[in-house]
DNA sequence: AAAAGTTACGCAAACGGTTTCGTGTTAATA
DNA sequence: TATTAACACGAAACCGTTTGCGTAACTTTT
């Protein structure tokens, strides 16, 4: 077993100080050529490669990033994830990953953990409970310390720090009236507990596309489904006791779920029953009928998101007054065959 | 902003040493009562916790593993990772995901990168390239280092070290014969190159299967997709030139699609031909009509994985005979509507 | 009262680097 | 020949912890 090589065994074997060891393998103009020659075979030789935590502890950066987010077998997450891991990368970041499971407990105790001195900066997206409890002192904590944060999708106006997001009310506006200028009346929203406030967001969109074009929301079509385990009964249950002829999805999966049992109570789509979901995943694309869905454009997202993060973690100058950005990414309505053209 | 607070901080602030602190907040018998709880008062107070960083160095043991999967928007890798990270930080470890992209150079760049001591330990799935290539002195330098490495799924014999896998050639056996038994009689496989090994263990299954049964392996029902950027085309002309009853295939998107263009095409699934998958994902379950797939209970593997790996960081022996295990995790055959029962 | 033992703490080295400053040797200048 | 500058390198501090060991001040024993 070939143990690491280290500054200390260089300078013992060409019998020279560490400093000068250290300053040869940094062509510093201090040291001489022959000796900067010497140690710079030798360490290529033994194949030297400076630690990276002793050097993490003398310029207290550790080049990490850590990014906590509520689920990591999820389309979505994993696209911002692979736009974050691929710009962070690119600029010489590693990206350590936690997963809060919607958990505002683990949420908690991975940010302490994770902010005792292993990362320069987070990224994060809020767990279904943390947004319910609307308690963000852990948030705050981690600011007040100084280390940077940029949230993403699931934020919250509590904290002031970099955020990126979509325009969802926007785009579900634009969804809601797409369905109307096809004719449709009695539109549905199926959606989560209003506590995401992406949820909300998206519901007031679908609201005010009603009322903007002369139909009143309707409580009664509105399906608030649980977040996990959502059972076939309530949404059979539903379009059993309503009439329907478009619905609007908060994500892909209850899209998928309602048009099965649409198709299965004899429903055509798209020419009895139209269908919009969020989230532009594998299912979309691949379901039968395929799914007009709102493209979120995750790993432009997580890309924006890692180039805030690294930005501020690179800005020196810790100005007294600090200023934050939201961006807002434009979502995309991508047409497939759940909606007539 | 809060500045971190330091040991030093605390001993200038108390008027006592930094061993005396250290000590008083390890509950040290050396340190007398009235120190240590003043000592311990005033570290609650200013809410101290030690610096991951300085520990590490101390320690030689970051407490962090790394994981170099080729892709993140991928179910089974999402799933092992879950499988990793869950059983990772219930034991204190964090993890640091660096993706390959299926690519040989960045495997290489990523490793050397966090085995600079930014990590206690490895678990990796090869990349296409690196199968390809057959080059594995990335790996070979190490372990020879001495830091742990399992390998799951993408795996290969030029390595020593421990590794986790499933049945496959068993479960394709399985499968084929499965087919088979319900009187399907040219089953085609669809498949990728065969430098996944993976792919290779899954061709052998189909193979034996036939022939135990009689039948003869024919190549032209043997069609082999490139890894990324299938087109419809090459599936098309294979299900027009060749009378197929059944298709096995060795990832649940091939699977996919080859269902999509053979109900095109206006065959009956399952009534005219069935279809078998591997990797029990979203698109498996909620296709039409749902697929037969082979669940490789990747968290369960990414579970194994991380207990492996974390027992050899921990094992202080370091053995000179190093011994290395191969789990296998049995496949399960999920039977759903692509197939007659 | 002298010797020995306790108690409670500090010093310093160590982990693996970086960097500032000081200094001995040689070469150039006055 | 004395003064100074340039060169090439080493000592030491520092990042934040941990820990073995030394020791001053008491207490106990004989």
């Amino acid at each position: 077993m070939k143990q690491k090589i280290t500054l200390k065994h260089i300078a013992r074997e060409l019998e020279v100080s560490i400093s000068t060891v250290s300053k040869a393998l940094k062509n510093s103009e201090e040291i001489g050529r022959d000796t900067k020659e010497k140690v710079q075979a030798f360490a290529k030789l033994y194949n030297y490669k400076p630690n990276n935590i002793a050097i993490s502890l003398k310029n207290k950066r550790t080049k990490n990033i850590g990014v906590i987010i509520p689920d990591i077998v999820h389309h979505f997450f994993t696209t911002v994830f692979r736009g974050i891991e691929k710009y962070a990368n690119a600029h010489g970041y590693n990206v350590i990953v936690c997963v809060s499971d919607e958990s505002f407990d683990k949420e908690v105790i991975n940010m302490e953990l994770l902010a005792n001195g292993s990362i320069d900066g987070f990224i994060m997206s809020l767990s279904a409970e943390t947004q319910q409890k609307n308690d963000f002192n852990h948030l705050k904590e981690v600011t007040e310390q100084g280390i940077p944060l940029v949230l993403f999708d699931r934020v919250t106006e509590e904290i002031d720090c970099d955020k990126v997001v979509i325009n969802d009310m926007e785009i579900a506006y634009r969804a809601v009236d797409k369905l109307i200028k096809t004719g449709r009346k009695r539109i549905a929203l199926v959606t989560t507990e209003n506590y995401f406030n992406v949820s909300k967001k998206r519901a007031e969109g679908y609201q005010k596309a009603l009322e903007d074009n002369g139909l009143k929301m309707e409580e009664r079509l509105v399906l608030k489904l649980p977040y996990t385990e959502v059972n076939d009964e309530m949404i059979t249950k539903f379009f059993d006791t309503n009439e329907i002829d478009a619905v609007l999805c908060v994500n892909e999966l209850f899209a998928i779920l309602c048009m099965r049992l649409a198709q299965k109570k004899g429903l055509r789509i798209p020419e009895d029953i139209s269908f919009i979901g969020f989230t532009n995943g594998i299912l979309s694309r691949y379901a039968t009928p395929t799914l007009t869905t709102v493209e979120q454009h995750g790993e432009k997202m997580g890309q924006i998101a890692a180039e805030m993060l690294i930005k501020k973690i690179e800005s020196e100058i810790d100005e007294e007054e600090e200023t934050y950005r939201t961006e807002v990414i434009e979502a995309t309505l991508i047409e497939r065959e759940s909606t007539p053209n």
